[in-house]
DNA sequence: GTTAAAATATACTAAAAAGTATATTTTACT
DNA sequence: AGTAAAATATACTTTTTAGTATATTTTAAC
């Protein structure tokens, strides 16, 4: 059972997450987090020990709700194939994202890389685990016969997750999906190639 | 010749670029601006009418900027294929870009999908503008046989452009410029299976 | 070279945002 | 149910940032 302070500290991250997300960190403020939140000053230092912090663990929330997801999803698949399948088809929808906003991953990761430090690291290390969790899935298919050796695994973990997170950005900015759609389809053709 | 205020104008633009590539929009200040230039309010202010129409000024210069120097870029190659590979060879140092802070294209992008509605359509316009751009050239490639009529030039001018601005978002976010260039050679290799 | 206009600098005000001190309310333990 | 501790609200201060008014300097046309 939750304690009244930690549901109100989930409350203050589960609705300040789509903001951050939708506005950056920077573009954030304590006050906008108050009206979304309903809540007051006191109430929010008492959780947090200011902006900086704030920030910091509402990015923590996303970016873990966010794998989370992402790896339940593909966690759905039996072979790899589906796994591969799963995680593509999640990305149909680059315009009502799972986190108002577009993909929290990739949000953060742009604005962090140059001037929020602790942050990309974080980030890096989300990418990171991100892909070596697409790179096993593809050397497992390697390994019990479902792909060709020719699979360079490492790299087509790469370019899958930089096109989907690529194409969500450009999808999102030209208010469409359709190649979107068709770049997913793109992709699990590129991938049946490599199917024994 | 240049008037002084026009290069006074055009040094603010080209010194406040990278600063707003780095930082995003809502994470420069108008007292950065004047610290990087070493000029002052006066000044800025006889140029800009705040800090909206700097930063929209500042985007504007930097998408100009980037694409102008990209239609450079492929306009070197004589045939569609070595268009495509100079477009490519481009991104392969995501770590240090032509504009500090990776590509202002797609960093503002990110930034503008949300909450700045002018800044968003320009960046789609760009966008736009520069996946057509791609596009034309696989279908001139198609047209004059150097391509198969197999290669859906709008989905491989997509393709390329999420995967390459992904790449690059995530190398500089692990510090790793490694990915980037396999995913580089492995572009080439795909645009090569459609080669006559 | 003089001079009016343009450009730039200085010193200020206004607004927005962050942060704090303290009072009140609520929770959960006895 | 009573009470100490925790949570939340209110009202304030401080800091940061944007913006303005005015003075000075520089530019370029005559």
């Amino acid at each position: 059972m939750l304690t009244k302070a930690e549901k109100t500290k989930l409350f203050i991250l589960e609705t300040a997450s789509p903001l951050y997300n939708e506005k950056g960190i920077s573009g954030v403020s304590i006050d906008e987090v108050l009206e979304a939140t309903k809540l007051t000053k006191g109430c929010i230092y008492g959780h947090f020990n200011g902006k900086d912090d704030l920030s910091e663990q509402v990015v923590d929330f996303s970016l873990k709700k966010m794998s989370q997801k992402l790896a339940g999803v593909v966690s759905q698949g039996k072979t790899a194939k589906e796994k591969i399948f799963l995680y593509l088809d999640f990305h149909k929808n680059p315009i009502d994202t799972y986190i108002a906003g577009g993909c929290p991953i990739f949000n953060t990761a742009v604005e962090a890389d140059d001037h929020f430090p602790s942050i990309k690291n974080k980030v890096a290390t989300v990418l990171e685990t991100g892909m070596q969790g697409l790179s096993i899935i593809l050397k497992d298919g390697i390994a019990n016969g479902e792909f060709s050796k020719e699979l360079n695994a490492d790299v087509f973990a790469f370019k899958i997750m930089s096109a989907v997170e690529g194409g969500i950005v450009i999808s999102r900015t030209i208010d469409s999906k359709k190649l979107m759609i068709e770049l997913i389809k793109d992709l699990k053709k590129e991938l049946e190639h490599y199917s024994l």
